[in-house]
RNA sequence: GGCUCGUUGGUCAAGCGGCUAAGACAUCAGCCUCUCACGCUGAAAACAUGGGUUCGAUUCCCGUACGAGUCACCA
């Protein structure tokens, strides 16, 4: 059975790239009817930050990506908090100090620092790698502090297979001998994540390109333990463009680039997912770009998995996202937007309608409150607005006749319902010997006080209802 | 700097030895229309580079350039 695991740190915000590495862990799981578990890697103990853990479980809430295991859910193989596994980590180290694959080091925190000075890509000198068994005994029983570091094979070559990369080799000799366990008795990543791995059952580790290069290491210590190695699929890197062009590692300074940013800046969650899926993956012949996540679960495969770094590209997100808007229903539509409209709405506007009027024109939801904006106070506008060269437009005096025209009309109209309101204006222009558009033009300007609106006039009006249509008629009349 | 990986239009990308090198976003133009948006139609736009291998390379190999990642008691 396929079993995948996403494995954060609770130092913070959702960052999209690591939502990403979800996904796909999820995905590559559950295509094949597998598990998925969560896993919570706190060893860092200074790095943490409070409120971070729930942070990941809302956002794999809102997203769908349900875990089989994992904290508060359970399973055979917890606990799934690293914290609460303390104790099994030095076990497993001392079993590999025992086979002579790790070594206890008494080095001083002020020691490597200095060798950093001399060299500072050089690395750990291996000191305390062949200490005598005496003076270990020693500095254990007087307490000195210490860590264990894994004895790396001082020449050959390792190499291991990813599923997306290939074939990845790396001498040994490039490999430093990492510390296992930290002097706070904690482990490192480096062990407790293989450690977990193991012994959780994980078939495919899915986790980003930067780790390909210190996989090696990490399975030396499946070798080193005897124990069968996993799947590794590292996935490529999200970047994000920079003001000079230059493109970088995807982070704070390219915007909103965590889950919580994005939903706060009016984006769908299923919008989200669906974007971030085509990130660095492309379906096998497949026309459409549009996936819910179930539809995910069943094409997704690693062999579409890219191996090239892709840019977040918010322009294609928000097109997503307008996309999953305009497909919404009206009730759903509604629903979502009283969570971002922050304008204080008047009796007078048909709040249904105008809502309406408003979803197949946003991207996000975030622009409601700007562009809801003139419905409500009329905003000021120069009589230019007025000409119009398509509709031939070039007079004003003729503008007043229509609005004047109108005005009487509309006084008569009871329902002002768009299509009541299309009626009775239409008969005008026969009578005023113009076109529709040229009419209606007149109108929506007055009405509007905007080039460019959503909806037409008579749209406008139901919204805005008869008394202020007619009043913001009088006031373009007055302008005249 | 060493090591590892990558390089198809501005962006995401298909391609897996022979193609007029898909598609999507963005851009531009036209159509539709009660303005806008939607929709429709169309345009412009790419195989980093030099060598091989081959009858033939975007595709395979090597070098170069460029980019990224990594070299922590962080993950």
């Amino acid at each position: 059975m396929t079993v995948t695991r996403f494995a954060p740190s609770p130092t913070g915000y959702m960052h999209i790239g690591n939502l990403r590495t979800a996904l796909y862990s999820y995905l590559i799981s559950k295509h094949d009817d597998g598990k998925f578990i969560l896993r919570i890697e706190d060893t860092d103990r200074e790095r943490l930050v409070e409120g971070a853990t729930d942070i990941i479980k809302s956002t794999l809430a809102i997203t769908g990506l349900g875990y089989d295991e994992g904290p508060d859910v359970g399973g055979d193989h917890g606990p799934y908090v690293q914290s609460e596994r303390k104790p099994i980590y030095m076990e497993y180290a001392k079993k590999l100090v025992d086979a002579g694959h790790a070594y206890y080091c008494f080095c001083t925190k002020e020691r490597l620092e200095e060798l950093h000075n001399e060299d500072a890509l050089g690395g750990y000198d291996r000191h305390c790698r062949n200490l005598s068994k005496e003076e270990i005994e020693k500095n254990l029983n007087a307490g000195v502090p210490y860590v264990i570091r894994q004895k790396m094979p001082l020449d050959g070559v390792t190499t291991y297979y990813d599923s997306v990369f290939g074939e990845i080799s790396m001498n040994n000799s490039e490999l430093q001998d990492q510390i296992l366990m930290k002097a706070d008795g904690y482990p490192t990543y480096n062990f407790a994540h293989v450690i977990d791995d193991y012994l959780m059952g994980v078939t495919h580790v899915v986790r980003g390109s930067e780790y390909l290069t210190s996989t090696p290491k990490y399975v030396l210590l499946y070798d080193a333990f005897g124990w069968e190695r996993p799947n590794y699929v590292h996935l490529p890197l999200l970047m994000g463009k920079n003001a000079d062009g230059t493109v970088s590692k995807l982070s704070k300074r390219h915007g909103a680039v965590s889950f919580q940013d994005l939903i706060d800046d009016g984006y769908l969650p299923e919008a989200i997912v669906n974007y971030i899926a085509l990130l660095g993956w492309c379906p096998k012949n497949s026309e459409s770009e549009f996936f819910t996540l179930d539809e995910l679960k069943a094409v997704f495969t690693i062999d579409g998995v890219s191996k090239s770094p892709a840019v977040f590209d918010f322009e294609k997100l928000l097109w997503f996202n307008g996309e999953y808007i305009h497909k919404l229903d009206d009730e759903e539509f509604k629903m979502l937007s009283a969570r971002f409209i922050k304008t204080e709405i008047p009796a007078n506007i048909n709040r249904n309608k105008m809502l309406e009027l408003l979803k197949t024109r946003i991207s996000k939801f975030t622009e409601l409150d700007e562009k809801m904006e003139f419905f409500i106070t009329l905003p000021e506008y120069d009589t230019e607005l007025f000409y119009n060269k398509k509709n031939k437009i070039a007079d004003l005096e003729v503008v007043k006749t229509v609005l004047e025209a109108a005005k009487e009309t509309l006084c008569s109209v009871n329902s002002f319902d768009n299509d009541s309101l299309f009626a009775a204006l239409m008969p005008l222009s026969e009578k005023l010997g113009l076109k529709t558009g040229a009419i209606m033009w007149c109108i929506r300007i007055a009405v509007s006080g905007m080039a460019a609106t959503p909806g037409g006039a008579t749209e406008i009006m139901e919204v805005i209802g008869k008394e202020e249509s007619l009043a913001r008629i009088d006031k373009a009349l007055a302008k005249l």
